[in-house]
DNA sequence: GTAATGATTGAATAATTGTTCAACTATTAG
DNA sequence: CTAATAGTTGAACAATTATTCAATCATTAC
């Protein structure tokens, strides 16, 4: 324990001043986890569809299904991961549970995405 | 040539209304598959801390080596990602590559990304 | 010219991940 | 009770992908 990790970089630094001047205000590995985790959601053709539906109304797993063409099974997997990422929330209601969008943040990121493949 | 590929949907929709709602709607399958290709290079550990990087000052390789404690040559090969995703763009200067963000919209999603994760 | 350095490349490997399949739970209707 | 339907689950499989390694290119210094 407490061993310190050998560096594997393979070269010599060009501009310490940089480097140190990107470190020093640079944030911290969780947050970059977090937020590699959190665009993950967004990097699958299924789920980025999943989440633009669910913005536009709140929807169960049959109708997701059949309005992308997919099993009932791979679309239920995929709610999954974005439960547990926290940008779905669901109600039970019956037989049937409703999934919706967690918070609005969904919808900024979208947008942002929007702007950007629209050039 | 011109055949109906067969419906995979494993079950009835519930809520014709919803799903034809939404259908309309929808954008066309090319947004939804650059999007996602978009999200995915903010999807990884290495690229979304290169991107972040750049968003502080210009860097060469051998600087994101050295900030990052990787090889040259996995920085490099990601950087050949962003590159091909318009992410980041690059001048040569003598022997040593700048790299830098390719435009403004790297800033505003990475803002929205912060937002979310810190609740 | 040669040596050294910054950077890229392609192939191989290892890890991750999306979908399928079959089995399963929970609720409702008859 | 049974049958039907909405949804979940875990294992298996296939596809994708991040890093490593070794070789290579480009530029500069000698």
């Amino acid at each position: 324990m407490n061993l310190k990790k050998q560096p594997v970089c393979d070269c010599h630094v060009i501009h310490e001043d940089i480097v140190e001047r990107v470190r020093a205000t640079m944030p911290k590995g969780k947050d970059f986890y977090d937020l590699s985790n959190l665009y993950k959601m967004f990097s699958d053709h299924t789920r980025v569809r999943i989440l633009w539906a669910l913005s536009c109304e709140d929807m169960c797993v049959c109708d997701l299904a059949v309005l992308l063409d997919m099993t009932k099974s791979a679309i239920s997997h995929q709610l999954k991961s974005l439960r547990l990422a926290n940008l779905v929330k669901y109600e039970k209601q019956g037989k049937v549970i409703y999934y919706s969008l967690a918070d609005s943040h969904v919808k900024d990121i979208f947008e942002k995405g929007f702007e950007h493949i629209h050039e």
